[in-house]
RNA sequence: GGGUCAGUGGCGGAAUUGGUAUACGCGCGACACUUAAAAUGUCGUCUGCCUUAACGGCGGAUGUGGGUUCGAUCCCCACCUGACCCACCA
């Protein structure tokens, strides 16, 4: 045989693979199939490096010994390509990304060719093609018209540097996980996808997948469902409820304050109540300055500030309970509030402690002392019971009694008397029960403990409630004990170490001993109830819903799992299919009449605004201010002018003469002027009324306002400013407090009270946000299917804006859609965030089922046929985002009826980390990658294959060894000279063949549970015995060539030709081992005394049990160790071993 | 702090219904082939002690300490170390 030429071979056959279409998945009902998936590449600039086909590999090995046993095997690979890396790489070099992609793509696709595998081209995906990613988008708009995608306003994770919002997954310790810049909380409009709907389902669901544990597990983590109850604190003078989430209702007696989060809706309310409001704007301000990082640190101090006056109140106890903001609630987690409960929850413990809080105890351990347990018939006596624990620190002694009548030893113990603490009743008892007189406490052993015992010396049961105290003794000063005492027990100093539960007499031992030495700690586990009310000696475990009811509250299940923020201010990624009408882009608030800017209304407004992406801008120019309202005018001038039709003006509290005037001088530029709150009393002069009216035909006065004497003649007004909504007082009298109504020909709208210009409360701003809401961006509007997909448009510069647009913003001629004709015809504009980079990835694994397919997201014949992803492999570092997220997308898709299937992927299995040589990750930095590229060409693929499966159990991360790779290419070299031994009159020995099946048994089980390095081994033991046979007959070595093919493709391809077979060994059938012919027909056993090996011998292996025992016993080697001693017993497992236990003759 | 997993020669690792610990490979050593080197092949390679010319023999070792068992890398308990994931989630 010529020289293994590994270039030429490897070449040769991928060229004739792709030419055959060798690999070509076929839909057909005659076979059974098999869909192997690797998670797809997002190919990065850089390239492959070794540790990037691992996983490809091994699916790979899998997908070819499928086909060749028969599965119509599908085995697709595509691209993952939007997303920041892609964007940053192309800000970073100037170029399209789509061109760098396509430059990417073409890269990996080619280095991944040359290591030979078996994937179907023809079905390759790439997420941002349009013609894929159009299907992204009509999943997104199936979930929009499902109600499961909708816009939120609410704060969401901003990474500054990246100049995105990120959803939670996205966040890694407080830091973005792309460039681990620490995050900001920022409000801004975003689209999200209610995930939270699907939380029970993904977490059930989770039960049925053959998933690596620590995966499932993570997702239980993530989805972190808790039940709890919901319970509502009144608040004492007040209207609101402060409601809490626990998990632990049945502590609710032990509450000793409540705590809000600082973003807590309340919060802001209830602090104008607080004696201390300076104080808590303060900590509030100071709370949301914080990062995340330094918000969720669990090593920072605790800090919170009382709301110094507001009292809330407990529902089961009606006591009150002082009420603080503290970071250390969570403003997303639960209801944003808890009732603190320091003696059972470490961090109200430790805030408490910090700010001396009282601690009230209502969980008692719980102990049932077995060894003397209560008995039946005897009456029931509960006691509170202190235990002494002396010391003598001259010996180390303890101090105990032992008791006379009974088995027992014990520490100085008894009852505590009224009126008595628990230290004065330990001090009475040590003194009556030793004499000792002088003690000095050293500890308080924490919190009681309840124990049932029965108590003999009173024939009694006694539930006991005990506290322990550890003293020393000050000198060993001393009185004579009483008779009494002396005929009871006598006095013991006892070694430390036999305080120990089997040498004291106590239940409660180990409580004191865990808690010996230590710092009193909150007791958080489950126990007995105290001081509960009706609830007094229940278990906590059993009260916690009873007690729920009883307190008024609900029972619910939360989960940790939040919405997932769906939208990037980025350019790279899938547009979204939704038009927005267009509306006010800009809006100017003024303020006239003495109003500040600061007032509540005014921030209300613009928040609002803000929020719903209006630029706001307002001024502090105010009447109040200037001397003529010309002055005040002049002043104002400059800074509207930009001010156009798109543009609305609100102004409040403007005087009559001001509002004139704005109205005619900015009426016919701007889109609508909205007058709120205005005295329009000042206008006297019905003329002047006349002007006002005519100059504002396209605008709105929302609320008039009275403040002076001077009737108005509502009915001229609405009859000249028709879009008028018009609040009036009832009876036009203008003494406070007025009710405002309007006129029943128009809405009704009543507001109450006057409201001293908080005009944020009531409806009169609820009556302009509703006249507001026709100008504002709303209610998206989805582009039609036919019109999918919206293509992403090239732009000039990919930098993200930092504003919260995405670049796309500024392309109008993209952003702006005219729809409708003549009289109809509107200008629409489009959403301008992009989708997150696991949109694409999230259901990709069905495109590949039919990846052409202009109708369908798939075809449900095909997707039928295929199902589900049989054999899933890939990183575990997608564990809660991608794994998450499409099983997420694909139980929506069965829910519409898209896929058959309620789980995306049947098995998974996780790939581990190739490392660098010097154990570092791979990466540039390091200087440590390696290049599949230049081991292909030195050593060749199939040794490169066969190497990186041989490493190491396949999930496990391991540093790569170039040294180690000569090993696999040995291998590889001595089964190709191997073939010289191929002999048809060859005699291979019985053992050798029985060798072939075990290893063809061996090698087929392995690779079907991914234990490749064995299944490499084996074949390497199989090549070593071959070696040794003088010749090997054809149809082994066939045999071996076929076990080897998945892993070593090309090697084999060329050994199998050469060997005349016409067709590709990808094809030919998969060995199958023959039980028969698997087993030597002799056996090594191995005969043991007393479990040690003595002695082996040959055997038949279906010899009898007799004839083992038999034959070992009368071998030399045993024999000397079977001599004069009693063979007790003989275990004999056939066709391994035989074991004698002996001992010693008597 | 919680979860998951792991700890075996100089190194990567193998060994599962509890039955010969260290397969397979790397490295290392010796030898053969060679003028030489490389490559290749053969043999050896956990460890201590005893013993021999050579052989051989006895004991110990799978992170540590216990337990169950005729027999434990494997099962149980406690502890130590490490990795990964999660974490102020009420």
């Amino acid at each position: 045989m010529k020289e293994y030429d590994h270039t030429k071979i490897e070449k040769k056959w991928q060229r004739e693979w792709a030419k055959k279409r060798l690999y070509r998945a076929v839909e057909s009902a005659d076979k059974p199939k098999f869909y192997v998936l690797d998670m797809f590449p997002y190919p990065s600039g850089e390239g492959l490096h070794v540790g990037h086909p691992k996983g490809y590999i091994a699916t790979d090995i899998l997908s070819r010994m499928k086909r060749m046993q028969g599965f119509n095997v599908l085995h697709p690979m595509g691209f993952d390509a939007f997303g920041l890396p892609a964007e940053n790489y192309a800000i970073k070099t100037k170029t399209n990304p789509a061109i760098a992609v396509a430059k990417n793509v073409a890269r990996y696709k080619k280095q991944l060719e040359i290591i030979g595998f078996d994937y179907d081209w023809s079905r390759e995906v790439n997420t941002t093609d349009p013609g894929y990613y159009r299907w992204t988008q009509w999943i997104f708009a199936k979930l929009y018209e499902r109600g499961l995608a909708y816009e939120s306003y609410e704060p969401i994770n901003w990474c500054p540097s990246c100049k995105t919002g990120l959803a939670n997954e996205d966040v890694e310790d407080g830091r973005c996980e792309r460039c681990g810049t620490a995050v900001e909380k920022k409000p801004m409009r975003q689209w999200v996808l209610k995930i939270t709907d699907y939380a029970d389902r993904l977490l059930a669901d989770l039960d049925t997948l053959d998933w690596p544990s620590h995966i499932k597990e993570s997702q239980r983590n993530w989805i972190g469902r808790s039940e709890g109850a919901e319970i509502e604190f009144a608040i004492k003078n007040h209207a609101g409820r402060i409601k809490v989430f626990t998990t632990r209702p049945d502590t609710l007696f032990g509450v000793t304050y409540v705590v809000l989060a600082p973003e807590h809706v309340l919060v802001t309310d209830l602090l104008k109540h607080a004696k201390n409001k300076d104080e808590v704007v303060k900590y509030v301000a100071h709370a949301r300055m914080m990062t995340a990082i330094e918000r969720t640190d669990a090593k920072k101090d605790k800090t919170g500030v009382k709301l110094d006056g507001v009292v809330a109140v407990n529902p089961v106890n009606k006591e009150e309970v002082p009420v603080f903001v503290a970071d250390y609630v969570l403003a997303d987690y639960g209801t944003g509030a808890v009732m603190a409960v320091p003696a059972h929850d470490e961090r109200d413990w430790a805030f408490a402690k910090k700010y001396n809080l009282p601690v009230r105890e209502v969980i008692a351990p719980h102990r049932y002392y077995a060894p003397n347990p209560p008995r039946d018939g005897k009456k029931t006596v509960t006691r509170a019971n202190v235990h002494a624990i002396v010391r003598n620190p001259k010996t180390g002694e303890i101090l105990g009694i032992k008791w006379k009548k009974f088995p027992w030893t014990t520490f100085p113990m008894g009852g505590i008397d009224a009126g008595e603490d628990s230290v004065a009743a330990a001090k009475r008892e040590v003194y009556e029960e030793t004499g000792y007189k002088n003690l000095k406490v050293t500890q308080s052993l924490g919190g009681r403990v309840v124990a049932e015992y029965f108590a003999a010396h009173k024939d009694e049961n006694r539930v006991s409630h005990t506290s322990a105290v550890c003293f020393d003794l000050i000198d060993e000063e001393r009185d004579p004990l009483s008779a009494e005492e002396n005929e009871k027990h006598e006095v013991i100093w006892m070694d430390p170490k036999k305080i120990t539960p089997s040498d004291m007499t106590h239940a409660e031992l180990d409580v004191w001993l865990g808690r010996l030495g230590k710092e009193p700690e909150a007791y958080v586990g489950e126990g007995v109830l105290l001081d509960s009310g009706v609830f007094s000696g229940k278990k906590s475990e059993e009260v916690r819903k009873e007690i729920t009811k009883f307190a008024g509250g609900t029972w619910v299940v939360r989960y940790k799992l939040k919405d997932w923020v769906f939208s990037r201010q980025r350019y790279w990624g899938e547009p979204f299919p939704i038009l927005h009408q267009i509306k006010t882009k800009r809006a100017l608030l003024i303020h006239g009449f003495e109003a500040t800017g600061d007032d509540h209304w005014f921030k209300k407004m613009k928040k609002a605004l803000e929020a719903r992406g209006v630029e706001v801008h307002s001024p502090t120019v105010s009447t109040s201010h200037h001397p003529t309202i010309d002055s005040w005018m002049n002043e104002l001038a400059p800074l509207v002018k930009d001010f156009g039709p798109d543009d609305i003006v609100i102004g409040h509290s403007l005087g009559g003469n001001a509002a004139i005037r704005l109205v005619q001088k900015m009426s016919k530029s701007i889109g609508r002027l909205f007058l709120v709150a205005s005295a329009i009393g000042h206008v006297r002069n019905e003329n002047e009324w006349e002007t006002l009216a005519r100059s504002m035909p396209e605008s709105d006065i929302v609320s008039l306002r009275q403040f002076w004497q001077s009737p108005i003649d509502w009915n001229r007004i609405t009859a000249l400013v028709p879009h008028a909504l018009l609040i009036k007082s009832k009876d036009d009298r203008i003494i406070p407090p007025h009710t405002y109504t309007v006129p029943t020909a128009w809405k009704v709208e009543e507001w109450d009270g006057f409201g001293h210009f908080d005009s944020a409360q009531g409806s009169e701003f609820d009556a302009l946000w509703k006249r507001l809401e026709d100008f504002l961006p709303s209610e998206p509007i989805l582009v039609s299917e036919d019109d999918l997909p919206v293509v992403l448009p090239k732009v000039k510069s990919y930098e993200p804006s930092g504003t919260g647009e995405s670049p796309l913003a500024t392309i109008s001629r993209w952003v702006n859609v005219k729809v409708g004709t003549g009289k109809n015809a509107r200008v629409l504009k489009r959403e301008t965030n992009t989708m997150p980079q696991w949109a694409g990835s999230s259901w990709y694994y069905l495109r590949y089922m039919d990846p052409k397919n202009k109708k369908h997201l798939v075809d449900p014949k095909k997707e039928q046929y295929w199902g589900q992803v049989d054999f899933y492999v890939g990183g575990a570092e997608h564990a809660t985002r991608h794994l998450i997220y499409a099983r997420f997308w694909h139980k929506f898709l069965y829910d519409i009826g898209v896929v058959s299937t309620k789980e995306p992927f049947a098995k998974l299995q996780s790939v581990g980390l190739i490392m660098g040589e010097d154990g570092k990750k791979m990466s540039k930095r390091f200087g440590n990658v390696v290049n599949p590229d230049d081991i292909v060409a030195r050593y060749g693929a199939d040794t490169l294959r066969i190497y990186e499966m041989f490493m190491g159990p396949f999930d496990q991360a391991i540093s790569w060894s170039t040294d180690g790779m000569i090993g696999s290419r040995r291998f590889v070299e001595r089964v190709w000279r191997l073939r010289d031994k191929v002999d048809d009159i060859a005699h291979e020995s019985r053992s050798t063949i029985a060798l072939l099946h075990r290893t063809i048994a061996k090698v087929s089980d392995d690779i079907a549970h991914i234990r490749l390095n064995t299944a490499v081994s084996a074949l390497m033991t199989l090549v070593n015995t071959c070696e040794r046979e003088p010749s090997i007959t054809r149809e082994s070595y066939e045999v071996m060539l076929r076990l080897l093919a998945p892993f070593a493709p090309h090697m084999t391809e060329e050994l199998w030709r050469a060997l005349g077979n016409r067709s590709s060994i990808h094809r030919a059938p998969w060995p199958a081992a023959n039980p028969a012919l698997a087993e030597d027909d002799e056996v090594t056993i191995v005969a043991q005394v007393n479990g040690k090996v003595r002695a082996e011998f040959r055997m038949r292996k279906d010899a009898s049990q007799e004839t083992i025992t038999m034959h070992a016993q009368s071998m030399p080697e045993l024999v000397k160790w079977l001599d004069g001693k009693e063979v007790v017993k003989t275990i004999v497992v056939p066709g391994k071993l035989v074991n004698f236990v002996v001992k010693d003759r008597a």
